[in-house]
DNA sequence: TTGGCTATCCTTAGCAT
DNA sequence: CATGCTAAGGATAGCCA
């Protein structure tokens, strides 16, 4: 009988990858599949998007559709300062970091959650995003919170932005690899 | 005999999807996937990263670890400005735009081409990155076009974000949805 | 660090809700 | 705009040339 060439792909658990080099393999593969899957999104349908990739090794990769500035530009130009335009149910752009953070745990439980109860409740009533949901349901002192540790989070970036700014003075470690 | 239930997937083209009803939906289905390909190679590879993505509708949707914005800063941080840095083989990065608009295609044509010579060509003596081979290979008059291009494609990205600025004051449309 | 080669594991197109 | 279902299409983990 043939003996198979390879044992194919193996199930692997998504956790940190303790062996440097099939990490930075891992990374090299993904990260490709990854730009190709966003390149594919973006010519189906006519979406823009930007993808910016920093890997352990501090090289910088990044994909943009129609450029990455260009996204990154209109990002920072809705997200930015003047929070005050929408009055009553504006949240603090800072906080989307956290819920990104967040994003795959807490969509997961919401997940769970909806299973349980899935026979006693009526889809149609929840709003289309769960993120709304937690809004809806999120009392102040809740959104204090939030808001506390996205002030916190935004000092130890601007710190870590000061640091990657003065590295660039001494050495290229951060800089993109296609310069 | 028992019939299938669905047809199952179908290939596709990767072209515009042009019913606006599937094409909205491929795009939640990918942007999903997407999402989460991103956050496995994160865990995964240890690495950081960020994707803003804007449907036509002009939803935006964004998702980064540690958090978008540290992804974004620090790339501004290393991208902007201060080119001069690195005298020698220092290269616009505002070349990046043209690099990803064209990474498919150019990568295709590489690729293909890289088939056609595979015997006649040794890989070690090829530079690890097809942009670093492009360069090397680029007369001056090449380079002058493409940072021409780049100089308009700033232009416009300008106009743009004026545009988006405006519409910002007279309704949310481009706000992203976590508003 | 990259690319090719399979045998799996994972994602998703088409429908329906 | 999003989710659940199912079968088929794709991505990729483990090994090498």
């Amino acid at each position: 009988m043939m003996q198979k060439k390879t044992q194919g792909r193996k199930k692997i658990e998504i956790k940190i990858i303790a062996d440097e080099n099939r990490r930075q393999v891992t990374f090299s593969k993904r990260r490709t599949g990854l730009f190709n899957k966003a390149s594919e999104l973006c010519v189906l349908t006519g979406a823009e998007a930007a993808i910016i990739t920093q890997s352990r090794g501090g090289r910088v990769f990044a994909f943009g559709h129609p450029s990455v500035d260009s996204v990154v530009d209109k990002y920072l130009a809705g997200s930015s300062k003047n929070i005050a335009v929408n009055e009553v149910n504006s949240i603090p752009t800072s906080m989307q970091e956290n819920f990104n953070q967040k994003y795959k745990e807490i969509s997961k439980e919401i997940e769970d959650e909806k299973k349980k109860n899935v026979l006693e409740e009526k889809l149609e009533d929840n709003p289309n995003f769960w993120w709304e949901e937690s809004f809806e349901h999120l009392g102040i002192e809740e959104l204090e919170k939030y808001i506390a540790s996205m002030e916190q989070l935004k000092d130890n970036i601007t710190m870590r932005v000061d640091e990657m700014a003065m590295l660039r003075n001494s050495s290229n470690a951060s800089l993109p690899s296609w310069i």
